[in-house]
This record gives C-alpha cells, sequence and structure tokens, in this order.
DNA sequence: CTAATAGTGTCTCTAAGACAGTATTCC
DNA sequence: GGAATACTGTCTTAGAGACACTATTAG
C-alpha cells in the first residue's frame, strides 16, 4: 500500500497546497478490432498477484514528462507491439478507491480502433496478448482483474456512439476497403443489420464519404461479384453518413426487449 | 515542484512495481446553467499565484477514501456553496506535462448542470464564485488559468453531444416547467433556432417525455397566453425526443460556414 | 384596443427502409 | 448450370420543417 504515504489534512477547509495525497497514474488502452465479422478486444495475461489467472486491459504508468496520449501509445507498444493506432480517444478516469489493492491509483482509459492487429509480442510484465470476443469478456465467460471489465464495457459504449458521431467507422478498415466491410463494421458493433442497398445509398450518393479507387476486391471462396474497393473521403471528419435508427423504447404495445416494428429490417437485433 | 519527487525507472522494460511517478489527482467541476437565454459557466477567482488575476473551473484535490465523483461533489460544495447537483458527468482527464508549474498533477474533469446556481459563497481558498457566459470565457475575453479554457470547452462540446444522446436537458430546467424553457434549453447550447410548434409536437406527441401537471405558468410582464407546467417523464432515461440536424458540411454549392439550404428556419444560427 | 406569447392544424419534402430485379463471380 | 455476393431501381412511409391560424394574457 505505497498509495498511503499521503499528505496530511489540514484543518477542515482542505488540503494545504503542498500536501496532498499522492496517486499512481496508469494509462489503459482498450484496443477494439474487427475479426470474424465480430468485435474484439486485446486483452494481456499476467503472471503476478493480484492479476494471476486472469485478464486485463494493457496498461501502465504514466511518466510525468509525457501527455496522457504519449504514455497510451508507448504502453501499447510495450505491451502488446501494437504500433500506428491512428488515433487515441481518452474515455473515462477511474479511481474508486481500492480498485487496485496495492496502491491508490487512478486510470485514464484510451480507446484504440485498428483494422487489424499485427503480430502480437510478449511484453516486459505481459505473459501474453490475444484477441477476445468483446461479447465473451463482458459476459464474464473470460475473468477480468479489477474494475476492467467496468473500462472495457464503458469503451464498447464509447465506440458505439462515436459511429453516431464521428468517423471511427473508417478506422476499422484498412486504406481501401468495401462497402461490405464498411458496412460490417456498424453491424458487429452495433449488433444489427443493415440493408446493403440503403447502406450503399447512404455513403456513395452523397459526396465526401468514400472515393473510389478504380479496383475491384476478389471476391472470396464462395464467389460472387467482385465489390469496388474505396477510401475513405474527408468527410469522416465531420461526422457519420450512418445512424443508429431510435431504439423503440417504452413504445406502448410494444416491449423495449422485442420491439415489434412493422417497417423494419434496419435495426433488427442479430440472433 | 513537488510531483518530482518520483520513483525510479528500472532498466528500460518500464517500471517497478513499487516505484513509480507519484501525481496530485485534481478534480474540477465545470458548472453549467442557463441564465437570460445564454449558457453560463460558474467560475472561481483565486488570489494567489499562479491564478493571480485569473478565473478558474472549481477543484480540488481527490482523497484516496472517496470516488472521483464523491470527491468532485465535496470540492464544489466546499468552494462553491453549490449543492445537490444531480449528475455530474466526467468528460475527461488533462495531464499534459507542465500544465501547472507547481507539480505533476492530473485533473479530472466532470460536468454538473443546474437549473439555476443558489447563493454563491467564497469558499476556502476561492476568493469568490461568480456566472459567465460561456461564450464570453471561451472567446477569451475572461482570462482562464493553466488549460481551463480547453476543459472548459470540452465541458461545452460534451452538452452539447449530450443533448442530443440523454435526458440532460431536463437538468437545466426545474421540477415543473414550460416547453418554451425546455426549447430555450436546446437553442442556448446549440446556438440554434427551433420551431416552437414543431417541438412541441415532437415532444408532447410522444407518450413519456413529458407530464402535464395542471398548472399553468404566469406570464411575463409582456403578456402571452400562460404556458402549461409539465414534469419530466421517465423516457428522457432513454435519450431525447429532440436532435440537432445534421450540420450542411461539405455540400457542393454551399459553405460550411453559411449553409444556403432552401428548407431551413430550424438549425439557423443564432447572431 | 395592440403586442406578445402559447398552442393547433396542415402542407411539403426528404430520407430511411423494404424489396424486386440485374450483374458478375466461384464451384 | 446453381449458389453467392455486389449492385440498381423503385415504392412507401415516417418525420422534420414551414407556416397560417387560433387562444389567452399584459398593458
Amino acid at each position: 500500500m505505497v498509495g498511503t504515504k499521503t499528505g496530511k489534512r489540514k484543518g477542515k477547509k482542505g488540503y494545504d497546497p503542498s500536501k496532498f495525497p499522492v496517486f499512481a497514474v496508469t494509462v489503459d488502452v482498450v484496443i477494439l478490432t474487427i475479426a470474424a465479422g465480430r468485435l474484439q478486444v486485446l486483452l494481456v495475461r499476467r503472471g503476478a498477484e493480484p492479476y494471476k489467472g486472469r485478464w486485463a486491459i494493457p496498461g501502465g504508468f504514466k511518466r510525468p514528462e509525457e501527455t496522457l496520449q504519449e504514455a497510451a501509445r508507448r504502453e501499447l507498444v510495450e505491451e502488446t507491439g501494437v504500433e500506428g493506432a491512428g488515433l487515441l480517444t481518452q474515455f473515462g478516469a477511474y479511481g474508486d478507491p481500492g480498485r487496485d489493492p496495492r496502491m491508490n491509483v487512478v486510470s485514464v482509459a484510451h480507446l484504440a480502433v485498428l483494422p487489424e492487429v499485427g503480430d502480437l509480442i510478449t511484453g516486459s510484465d505481459a505473459a501474453g496478448a490475444f484477441l477476445v470476443p468483446v461479447s465473451e469478456a463482458l459476459q464474464g465467460s473470460v475473468a477480468l482483474a479489477f474494475d476492467h471489465a467496468r473500462i472495457l464495457a464503458d469503451a464498447v459504449e464509447r465506440v458505439r456512439a462515436d459511429l453516431d458521431l464521428t468517423g471511427i467507422a473508417t478506422l476499422f478498415v484498412g486504406p481501401t476497403f468495401t462497402l461490405t466491410e464498411l458496412r460490417e463494421v456498424y453491424e458487429a458493433a452495433w449488433g444489427i443489420r443493415l440493408d446493403p442497398s440503403n447502406f450503399r445509398r447512404r455513403v456513395v450518393g452523397e459526396e465526401g464519404w468514400v472515393i473510389p479507387t478504380r479496383r475491384r476486391a476478389r471476391p472470396g471462396s464462395t464467389g460472387g461479384k467482385p465489390a469496388e474497393l474505396f477510401r475513405a473521403g474527408r468527410r469522416w471528419q465531420q461526422g457519420s453518413p450512418v445512424r443508429r435508427s431510435r431504439p423503440n423504447v417504452l413504445r406502448p404495445g410494444s416491449s423495449a426487449r422485442e420491439g415489434r416494428r412493422s417497417p423494419a429490417t434496419a435495426g433488427k437485433r442479430l440472433t
């Protein structure tokens, strides 16, 4: 319990500016990607207590001479070997008392989105890094350390909201992509089906979202017409062409759990 | 420079778990309210350096035995006398090196929304608390300490986004309110005009948003029909009935600065 | 009375969604 | 050839916005 080497309280009015409680500050990085049509998270397995036998979100101590984002990027490389994560969005700070039994620590959590994770290394104090489906990590079939389940849940909530509001969807796909790949980002993250033709009209029918390359993707082993390859346009900096349809909550005559809407293929839950 | 009493680095692989850099952790609270039809922020004026002559967002040191939210609530009361801020949303952590010249500090910023601030006290180390229009604070006519201008800007951005996605609008109004009061929340925060009749239809025309009390508000000194008073319904827990119209960015033939849309009273910029 | 604010009714138009049909590949 | 995937075109409908009109107050 190193963190209890705190400053002393001074009277009832607060703290003397030169005496204050000290904390460790860590940066955690939730790395999300889509593989096999599912949202996956990169977790590390650590040997030492109190992590033993549990999975953790990669992270480590912030240093005074670096920003939070720089610290996140450094820890990411050190622990997992993942480099060049284009965007690191900070989405929450976690400081409940006792969340780490070893010390007083506040963790600042970041979200990184990648088209794919490369070769995973075994970092300094990580006994291994692996991709795990988000659904499994959240449903408890994968045991997470400390409050990391809550952090992961918040990260997923954030990415779902950001798909509505930002161009984060394009970070899940590579430099060129097919419209099906892009559509599957929304489908995997939101857990819904989107009509391919309506999706195409929304994205291609307006300038600035996607720029056609003159190339086509090779069909998979099951055949099919080769899909056109696009690059992301500048407009993603302003938002997203696709919006999550407003869920039919609290409608009289339909339960929130199973909304019975007559016009609805989109917004339909996946099974 | 108290914070430089850091732990020592160990080799090139990271930190020894028992030796780590120590930080002060502060919680800052951006208190927003609407007064005179404008979004206003509660700022404190502090006497001592390096604050001297500058305004600051209220806040103070987190203690190890409390959560971040508890710390925010405590500091809020101590510094401004504001109590019962229903909701404290955390929206960011700030840890750039040197952002506070006195020590290594990471600040976790919170957003509080109130229908009105009561009597403002002069807290422990605050030389006074005052309401300041957000526009003035952001345009620099009010000098803010450290990186507080950026924190405030992030807070405003967050509340704007939350108006779309959450029931935060109801926190700006009292336990009962008129539809005009509610509409003015969106108008003040988004800086747009909304059509009163369409706003009414959207909010009243669907169950669960507002519950009529049988009372009416007294008109102002300029007369007018007395407005019906409502309570907030449960549905605000799921979202908002009103959505910001998608800004017409990058449309061919219209600049982002002055979109010339034929059908548009709503979404029109305020002057 | 007039000015001001609250509230109703109705029209138009856009964009989302449903879905039938065509094109091009793999096996 | 058939199955699978990509893409096009069209119809329907919900909802946003515009706006004319009525209702009720202060002065």
